[in-house]
This record gives C-alpha cells, sequence and structure tokens, in this order.
RNA sequence: GCGAGCGUAGUGUAGCGGUUAUCACCGAGCGUUGCCAACGCUUGAACCCGGAUUCAAAUUCCGGCGCUCGCACCA
C-alpha cells in the first residue's frame, strides 16, 4: 500500500529520471515554481498543445492567435488586473499572521481595494482591527504584494511600465478588431491562443501545480447575448458528468447529471457554458483522462467576479486531491467594455441588424448657428443640443427651452430652421459577450500524468508503467533490434528512418542493454508501440508489435505497420 | 511571509566530528544470451551555496537558496 505522497515523490522522480519534467535551473540552487519540461516532456507538452488546438479549431468558427507576453500597464489596468493583482498584505506584530489589508477593513470601507497603503494602515490603526488569529491589534505597516512580474519597455532611463501577462485572454480582446473582421462580422466565433502566463506567486506549492510560469490555453468565445444560443446536446446523451451547484441554487450536493438536464433544471444557467463545459470534456477524456477523476464545481456567487453572470471550474482528481484545471466563464461584456472606457475605441462592438428596421421620418427644429452662437456665447452648445433633443416642435415662437444646466432660454423663430428628417435605421452597435474556458495545461498535464500512472510488479520487482493515450504519447513508437548483430541493427535503423517519414509519428531507437530492459524504459515513458527486429525479420521482412498496455505481440509486415502506424489503427489487429 | 522538518551520484538512500563517503537501482562500453529491468567484466557519477568553530566538518553553529508540511496567500 502505498501512500499519496509516496506516488507523488515516486512519479516525480520517474519524471525527472526520464526527462520528462523537473525544477528548473536547478546547479544554480533552483527556483520554486519554475520547470523544465525536458527531451521526453517537450514532446508530450507539444501533443497536448496540438490536441487542444484541433480540438477547437475543427469547430470551424474559431482561429488561433499569438500575443507578446509583455504587455504595457494601461492594459491590464482597463483590464482590472494591476488593481486585482496589487493586493496590500498586513502583517500581525503579535503573532506574524498575514493577511490582506483590504479583507481587514471590509467592514469600515465602501471600497477598500481601491485603497493605498497608509490609508489602510489608518483604517487599521483608528478601529483597533483586531488580527483574526491571535485577537491582538499590533499591525505592521502594509506591504504592496504585486503578483504580476513588472518590467520596463525601453533600454534607457524612463521607458514605459509593462507588465509579463498573467493570462493570454487579453490578446483575445484587444485583437477582437481583426477576429471580428476576419469572420465577416458573423457572431458567433472564437479565438485561441496557447502560450505562457506569469504570476510571481508567493509561495508555489505543489510540485506543478502553482507555478511562476505557467502554460495556458485560452479560448474566448464571442456571442450575441440577444440570439438563440442553444446547441445540440445530442452527442453526450447518456453520458453523466459529476457537478457541483453552487448551494444559492437549491442543489446542495455532488450530483451526476446529463449535460442538457443540468441545462434545462438551470443548474447550469447559459447553454453556451454548457456546451463549452462538455467539450472541455471531451478534450480531457481524448487526451487520456480518466472520466471518474473529472468533475465541475460551480462559483458559489460571492466567489465569482462581480460581472460573471455563471462560471464551473473543472477540477481533476489526482496526489493532491481536487485540483482545478479549467475555468469555464461567462464573462458578459466586461472585458471588452472594459477596454472600450479605457480607450474610447469604437471598435469592440458587434453590429446587429434589426429583424424589421426602423424607419424615421419626423420634423426637427435644427439650431441654426450663425444666429444661436452670437445670441447665447458659452450656452450656445447647450442650446443646439437640447433643440437636438426636443420631441415635440414648438407650435409658436418664441418658446422656452429648458438647458441641461437648469437654465431656460427664449428661441426666437429665426434661431432654428424646422427640417424634415427621414433615415432607416438596420440595426444597432453592441457589446458582445464572453463565454471563455481557460485552461492550466501545466495542471491537465500533471493530471493525464497522474491518471495514467501504474506502479505495479513484475516478479516481485517494482515495475512501472505510464498509460498515455496514443494522442499524447511523447514517441509512439520505439524500435528495437533484438541484438546489435546479425544485421538486426541495420534492419531497425533503417525501419526508425523509415517510421520518421510518417506525418506526426515519433519514433526513437534502442539498443542498449537487454530486450526486456528496453521495453521496461519504453513503458516508463509511456510508450504505446514497440517493434522488435530479430531473426525472424531478416529472413522475412516481418516485425513483432508489443502492445505496451499488456504486453502482448503479434507480428505483422513492415509495410502493414506504416498503415496501421499512420491511421492509428494498430490496435485493430489484436 | 511565519513556524517545523529536510537537502549526500541520474534516482532512492547509508553515514551524523577523523572512512578511499555505503548500498541498490541507473547510465556507458565489451562479452554471453532466440523477446520482457538476465548474467559476467570494465567503467561513469554525489556531500545545495557561503561563512564560522575545530588539528580535522557531509556530520556542529550562523546566513542564504531550495524542497515538504502547517498557517497565511493564491486558483
Amino acid at each position: 500500500m502505498t501512500t499519496e505522497g509516496e506516488r507523488v515523490n515516486s512519479l516525480m522522480s520517474l519524471l525527472k529520471r526520464r526527462g520528462m519534467i523537473f525544477p528548473a535551473f536547478s546547479i544554480h540552487g533552483g527556483v520554486a515554481g519554475l520547470f523544465d519540461y525536458g527531451p521526453v516532456g517537450g514532446r508530450l507538452l507539444r501533443k497536448v498543445q496540438q490536441e487542444w488546438r484541433e480540438h477547437w479549431l475543427s469547430k470551424g468558427n474559431i482561429v488561433e492567435i499569438d500575443s507578446p507576453t509583455i504587455t504595457p500597464d494601461s492594459v491590464l489596468a482597463a483590464s482590472g488586473h494591476i488593481s486585482a493583482f496589487n493586493d496590500h498584505a498586513s502583517e500581525c506584530n503579535a503573532c506574524n499572521a498575514i493577511f490582506r489589508s483590504d479583507h481587514l477593513v471590509e467592514e469600515f470601507h465602501q471600497n477598500p481595494d481601491s485603497l493605498s497603503g497608509p490609508d489602510l494602515d489608518a483604517i487599521l490603526t483608528t478601529n483597533n482591527v483586531a488580527c483574526p488569529s491571535c485577537k491582538e491589534s499590533d499591525w505592521l505597516a502594509s506591504r504592496p504584494m504585486n503578483l504580476m512580474f513588472g518590467t520596463r519597455i525601453g533600454a534607457t532611463r524612463g521607458g514605459r511600465q509593462a507588465y509579463m501577462r498573467p493570462e493570454t485572454a487579453q490578446g483575445m480582446f484587444l485583437t477582437y478588431p481583426m477576429i471580428q473582421r476576419h469572420f465577416r462580422n458573423r457572431l458567433p466565433f472564437g479565438a485561441i491562443q496557447v502560450g505562457k502566463g506569469y504570476r510571481n506567486e508567493i509561495s508555489p506549492r505543489q510540485g506543478m501545480i502553482r507555478q511562476r510560469e505557467f502554460n495556458m490555453a485560452e479560448l474566448e468565445y464571442f456571442i450575441d447575448p440577444e440570439t438563440d444560443a442553444s446547441h445540440d446536446f445530442t452527442k453526450w446523451d447518456g453520458i453523466e458528468f459529476n457537478l457541483i451547484p453552487d448551494p444559492a441554487g437549491g442543489q446542495q450536493n455532488e450530483t451526476k447529471m446529463g449535460i442538457s438536464a443540468a441545462l434545462n433544471e438551470n443548474i447550469i444557467r447559459h447553454p453556451t457554458v454548457a456546451f463549452f463545459m462538455a467539450e472541455t470534456f471531451d478534450f480531457l477524456i481524448n487526451i487520456g483522462a480518466n472520466p471518474e477523476k473529472i468533475r465541475f464545481r460551480q462559483h458559489e456567487s460571492d466567489e465569482m467576479a462581480h460581472y460573471a453572470t455563471d462560471c464551473w471550474d473543472l477540477e481533476m482528481l489526482g496526489s493532491y486531491g481536487w485540483i482545478e484545471c479549467v475555468g469555464i466563464a461567462h464573462r458578459g461584456c466586461y472585458d471588452l467594455g472594459a477596454h472600450e472606457e479605457a480607450t474610447n475605441s469604437k471598435e469592440l462592438r458587434a453590429w446587429r441588424e434589426f429583424a424589421e428596421p426602423i424607419e424615421i421620418d419626423k420634423e426637427v427644429a435644427a439650431a441654426v448657428g450663425a444666429v444661436i452662437g452670437p445670441a447665447f456665447r458659452q450656452q450656445a452648445g447647450l442650446v443646439t443640443q437640447a433643440l437636438s433633443e426636443l420631441n415635440d416642435l414648438p407650435s409658436a415662437f418664441p418658446f422656452d427651452l429648458n438647458l441641461s444646466d437648469g437654465t431656460t432660454v427664449s428661441i426666437e423663430e429665426n434661431m432654428v430652421e424646422i427640417k424634415r428628417v427621414q433615415e432607416t435605421i438596420r440595426g444597432e452597435w453592441f457589446l458582445p459577450h464572453v463565454v471563455e474556458p481557460a485552461f492550466g495545461l501545466d495542471r491537465i498535464i500533471w493530471h493525464i500524468l497522474d491518471h495514467g500512472y501504474e506502479m505495479t510488479e513484475k516478479e516481485g520487482e517494482e515495475y512501472l508503467i505510464l498509460h498515455l493515450t496514443e494522442s499524447v504519447a511523447p514517441y509512439e513508437v520505439v524500435v528495437l533490434p533484438l541484438f546489435e548483430k546479425d544485421g538486426m541493427d541495420e534492419v531497425a535503423n533503417q525501419i526508425q528512418r523509415d517510421l520518421l517519414k510518417l506525418n506526426g509519428i515519433g519514433v526513437y531507437y534502442d539498443g542498449s542493454k537487454s530486450i526486456g530492459r528496453r521495453y521496461a524504459r519504453a513503458d516508463e515513458i509511456g510508450v504505446p508501440w514497440a517493434i522488435t527486429v530479430d531473426h525472424t525479420t531478416i529472413e522475412d521482412g516481418t516485425v513483432t508489435i508489443r502492445r505496451r498496455d499488456d504486453q502482448l505481440q503479434i507480428r505483422i509486415s513492415q509495410d502493414d505497420l506504416a498503415q496501421h502506424l499512420q491511421n492509428g489503427t494498430l490496435g485493430s489487429l489484436y
């Protein structure tokens, strides 16, 4: 019986020993929260990223973009990250406990998030706020703790403040105009980005679960909130999802439920959110996650960002317990709206054509600038505005006009020109809503390694196997000469060269040490197929194929091997 | 950030004032072997970093860095 802790250590040793994933910069002492993907892990990461890309790009209305990681501060100020990631911490002088300062002063201030350090300290002192831990009221000066890595753009003095992006999402929001143009302005559409994100964590823990630089993959899906968002869920008929709904919705506990049932009962509040939950589930199953170890947990109302209307975490069960690996959030129009407000850009909106165009045919009193100007001087602008907002035209002159500054002026006949305005309003500009599935790839990779990790025994010896699916296995196949003599090594080398010509197939050669040992090494990095070249190969060209998961071997010709490998149908031969 | 424990070959470890730093797996080479970590021979590889105490430090002390756990923070 191994404990979870032993299992984690055993897996981490394996990952390091076999060049998968290991702490970075270790010969310089190491840096917490930074990891290398090695010669084997690099392939794993790339394949997971590629599976993820294909999963979404194959929907047809989703494109991939790639944005800079260095981001000027104004972008992150608009998105809310600078205030959200610039919290202050206060330390209790009596017991050394640390708390977020804004949380401590919550009941004494409306918007503590906006306060400066000295303001926070003043509130702590004047209100004698007690330490939640030891009840004393003896606070050290608060310190800012910025979770973003800062940098400056420009090599000389001065320059512009910038940060390493804490998420990739801003790239999709800021390139929205180009994405919209690409799709000929037709919602819904989405954009994905795979790349690094950075958070200067106070104390990274739990191996590669919380890192300072990490691989993210995010999708922003833009929809018209007034268009019917229903999806076809028949694909998931019969699949039960593990759901933990927000207790505020009435449902208390974890339940198993079909995706459309959850939607019909309004547990999932939006069809597009439900759709992406189900698609995300499919993606994880495709790369080998265990469906029993996946659940969705709905954010409680007070946990949710204020602009979000529904938010679900996908959690995966592994040696660290249930860990959030994907967040699927309905973000409303918050992000596009925030950038619009910060920049006054008119490009972040979508056009919605009305079913029936609105015909306008009315008479208006247009201001005659040449008269209004000299007559009202500073107030001329207000007068012009008030005239344009006039709904009922005056029946006679002069008439009184109320201005927005509270004063009333008298309008003479020569000050206005009665005009007939005819126009057709065919639609309106609006801020699209966004559904955002955000994936932490390193966490997902950890969990598929964890789910696939088998510690077993073979003839009394510990035997380790990584059961990775072919879609993400770092190498699809290894070629092994039974012995490196009698021409078997030349044939094996030739087979490796031939198989490497196949698209997307990773092949390595191993001729070192006994055949059993080489099978064992391949099992440890999750190679699903081992090709062995033996004496029969020299005679008739056939090779044996060993399946990792049950170690069964069959013999086929080299041509068939190439065919089946390329088509991914080797399993059908068994 | 605080507190506790820990840091020895690629991995897992023994040693806890004086050893040529233990053992196993591991890796490389050669030989043998007709398919699942075989065997034999040869060989490779470590005391986290810096300072102090001492005739002598992997071992004791101090500082740093890192790891694990708890608290806090974070998702």
